[in-house]
DNA sequence: TTATATTAGCCAAATATTGACAAGTCATAA
DNA sequence: TTATGACTTGTCAATATTTGGCTAATATAA
């Protein structure tokens, strides 16, 4: 489940439209669109917003878009899995210390 | 340890200078100075192109190359750890499919 | 049909990245 | 001291990527 796809559901669920969404980020509709297909990447702060407009967790979503970018990098690398260990490893250790 | 350190290490230990190293890469020595030093990201043909001039594993090299780039996007995010681990399953997911 | 929602494709503006250059520091040798 | 060599810092232009808007196409529904 990517970004998009998790805001397409909270969207439907409460009965938006793409183009409500897309005016309260001030952005058009079919940018809006492109986001939630992850043909775009949503700007950080557009995260925000959307998690405010959807009453949605902030951290959900966030943790989603990051995760987005991540799988961007590493995907068709055969050391993705090593990679992703490595990255976990000096996160702790940076947050530990 | 991120690659710019690690590729310092073997280039010393093999007593190769900077600007050895950037003539194979065709870049000058300021631009490899700050590959190792980690103020720039090397691109990834350069990686591969660093592990065969020193002779060092690609995987190695590669997987401390993408560690960095997931590293700068997560940094300073609460929700580090937990994209991590949303990345994890789903290059897992896509692995075994 | 008509109207509304969403998607596709293309283009320009804004932003980020890359590399080169000049000048700087630091250590050591003459 | 001066000179030399290795490396670093800062800045700039060229290039590449990203972002967003526009128009047109496609669906979906009344």
């Amino acid at each position: 489940m990517h970004f998009g796809e998790r805001i397409r559901e909270l969207r439907e669920s409460q009965g938006l439209l793409q183009r409500q969404l897309a005016a309260n980020l001030e952005i058009d509709t079919p940018m809006f669109s492109k986001i939630e297909r992850g043909e775009r990447k949503a700007k950080r702060e557009q995260v925000l917003k959307i998690a405010e407009i959807l009453k949605a967790s902030e951290q959900e979503l966030l943790a989603l878009w990051l995760a987005d970018q991540i799988k961007e990098i590493v995907t068709d690398e055969d050391q993705a899995l090593q990679a992703l260990k490595i990255a976990q490893k000096d996160i702790n250790q940076a947050n530990t210390k």
